[in-house]
DNA sequence: GAAGTTCGTGGGACCGCTCCCACGCGGCTT
DNA sequence: AAGCCGCGTGGGAGCGGTCCCACGAACTTC
């Protein structure tokens, strides 16, 4: 039953192309596809009729021909989990698009955002990123055992991580202090007079929750604490396992009087359930979080947090990417940016 | 001293083009393209032959040489100003564009994010996406003097909008039922026995503010209740902004016992100034917000709200693009999609 | 004043596909 | 047995750019 299907379009009128701007400027096509590409040898009189034609033709240079051609696409795709946008803190996607975005603009590159929702997607992401769809590729949200960006590495696909994926990560990768900023989050509790500290930790598979929870020793430590395992109890970055970790923290130790958690998300779930127990926030435990997400800001008390500074990384990641790709190789190094601790009322 | 910049890249492994498969599956080119694109008029057994050629090679299309000859980009552009991004309550970005993600995955289409910073970015925009780059165009967070969706319209591209700019939007568009939502939430608080509810309104040069303010007013008139100007004060969708304004309402009507506000970032400094001012939140003032974000379950106390089915009109966008897209003059039509209220404990 | 440079330029070849026309071949009709 | 139909097929043309080679004019150099 299915027609034909001619190209049902009416309306495509004909864009002018560089023939046309040729032509009209009275020029040849060499001339014109120069002065396009900023080349500067042209003549000032050329360049200006060539100029004059395209802005009364209206020209916009066809990508996929030029693309055709030159190899390139002048866009990278960001690889997104669908899943984990949901889980994530909220500021993080939007701050992290919000840099890539301004870095690639500024290059004139093109961002393709794309979401993975199932393993099946997932595993057909690596022939499609082959095929010269895009210059290269940004991925956030990488697990340990991720295999995708040493495929993409084999393809030499130009790659750029958010995170590492261990502590030797072999391709370009961004990534906040986790450690050093955790540890800067447990030093405010310590200082603050508080003697028994509990952390809940993310999922011990994603690199950043072990980097928080390093941090979380090296404070202790390097304050004389020894670290007590009873103290530390794992969260899986979501509310409910928040609460859970914090039932589990009170059960083990009834005396602890601050807890630093993982995310704000999870800190916000043990305030949850430090009330539920009949305790005050900060008087009797003291939380703080990590993110600086919408939430520390609004949940009463409001959040002692660690911000990590998402628009920088994701700009950072975008020039990364951009060096990669015109340079291969030159694109493999970690960038560290240091996070920020914001006081509030919780700790 | 700009050198002469040659390919710089080493590795660019040259792709096996269709030619290939065709030499290696023994039959021609034409059909090869017949296979990839789903021709029925192609034997089993080239077909297979091709199938397993392509498999052996890893072949995947190259979209610019398709795109150049079919005149289509297989893509569509989402633009977003990046100043909103700020504003909006938090799930509003990444809940459409997740649905709009879903909706453009399955239909093989892909989805590139523009970010718009000012105002000379916003102006390029129109020569841009007029310039062969994708087959249509998303917005949202349009203000009701947007004209771009008209340029747009006039270079006939595709085009769907998020919300509409005013009761006659001749564009295709997607939207939440925002004055049947507002309705109910302000029933709701009428039904609670309040007697003199404010509003708050959002910045009124967007229909969707607009529109809460109407089904606000809807409410009270079919209660039999006057409307009364002073009980609405405006805002702006910052939450500093519902913080003045709810002073500006307990200046004019210290009496009131129930507020709606038209964000719930505005609800939530509307409940941070009912504090200072020592009104307790329900018990003196009932509030209830419009969005559903996160901040509304995170708030003390969590607040009654408007959900918006964020996903679904991503989806909806999607669809109705790609009908657009497909046939045009078939997308031009506009969608309202039920909104859902949330009760929690602020009302 | 002849030979060599430099500079700006035009245009052919090509990138990898899709589209479409023409052709061969087996099965029907008459 | 000759003619016709239609299916499956191969391959030429062309999409709109970039790249690069060759060429003519102007300008040096000896």
């Amino acid at each position: 039953m299915r027609p034909a299907e001619p190209p049902p379009s009416a309306a495509d009128v004909r864009r002018p192309t560089l023939n046309a701007v040729a032509a009209r400027a009275g020029v040849g096509r060499g001339t014109v596809s120069r002065v396009i590409n900023g080349s500067p040898k042209v003549s000032d009189r050329s360049r200006a009729a060539v100029e004059q034609a395209i802005a009364e033709l209206g020209y916009v240079p066809n990508p996929a021909a030029r693309s055709l051609v030159t190899r390139r696409t002048d866009s990278v795709a960001l690889v997104v989990p669908d899943a984990e946008t949901r889980l994530f803190s909220e500021p993080y996607f939007s701050g992290i698009i919000r840099g890539v975005s301004a870095g690639l603009a500024s290059a004139g590159m093109r961002l393709l955002l794309v979401m993975v929702r199932d393993e099946k997607e997932y595993a057909r992401l690596a022939p499609y990123l082959s095929g010269q769809h895009v210059d290269g590729v940004l991925m956030v949200a990488v697990h340990s055992d991720d295999t995708l960006p040493d495929q993409l590495e084999a393809l030499s696909i130009p790659t750029v991580l958010a995170g590492r994926r261990g502590d030797r990560e072999p391709l370009g990768h961004v990534r906040a202090d986790n450690r050093g900023g955790a540890g800067s989050a447990v030093r405010h509790l310590l200082a603050g007079g508080r003697q028994v500290v509990g952390t809940i930790t993310g999922p011990l598979d994603m690199e950043a929750a072990r980097e928080r929870l390093a941090g979380y020793r090296d404070a202790l430590r390097s304050a004389g604490v020894a670290v007590d395992e009873d103290l530390v109890a794992a969260g899986d970055f979501t509310e409910e396992g928040g609460r859970a970790a914090m039932r589990e923290l009170l059960r083990r130790r009834p005396g602890l009087d601050a807890v630093f958690a993982a995310s704000d998300v999870m800190a916000s779930g043990a305030v949850l359930e430090l009330r539920a127990a009949g305790l005050r926030v900060p008087d009797d435990v003291a939380v703080v979080g990590f993110d600086d997400s919408i939430v520390a800001r609004h949940i009463d008390p409001p959040l002692t947090s660690v911000r990590q500074p998402l628009e920088e990384m994701g700009r950072s990641m975008a020039d990364l990417l951009l060096d990669e790709i015109a340079e291969r190789g030159s694109g493999h190094r970690g960038v560290v940016l240091e996070t920020r601790l914001v006081v509030r009322e919780s700790a």
